[in-house]
DNA sequence: AGACTGACGGTCT
DNA sequence: GAGACCGCCAGTC
């Protein structure tokens, strides 16, 4: 299996209502310091062949990671949040104490 | 085959 | 707090 593949496997397994970071995800998949590796990841899975909760995926400093790139879908992925109950203050930040996903660690390795 | 490129984050200055 | 450095995948041309 790729790396992405093992991002995405661990992306799909964040709860409704919560959230993680990229360095979590990459932690979790097994790459930990490759946080990176998340953000391209999700960057190819937004088409969605995949049924992966890339909204869910949020920068350290629990803020949306903006890119004009991404052509209006860091603004969709607010709107997702918000319609999961997760709210924002007025810098865009989110409260990543309340909100971060604590998974099974026994299901990881 | 090689160059380019894109949702990051910890550490150090 | 802000900016620089660096790690190093996979699709496209």
């Amino acid at each position: 299996m790729s790396k992405y593949q093992q991002i995405y496997q661990v992306v799909r397994q964040i709860p409704l209502g919560q959230v993680a970071t990229y360095g979590q995800i990459a932690e979790l998949a097994g790459l930990p310091r490759q946080a990176r590796l998340v953000g391209y990841a999700l960057f190819r899975a937004t088409d969605d062949t995949l049924e992966v909760p890339w909204h869910r995926v949020i920068n350290a400093k629990g803020e949306i990671s903006m890119s004009p790139l991404r052509e209006g879908m860091d603004y969709v992925q607010r709107s997702l949040l918000e319609s999961e109950g997760i709210e924002f203050d007025s810098n865009g930040k989110l409260n990543l104490t309340r909100h971060r996903w604590q998974p099974d660690l026994t299901q990881f390795g």
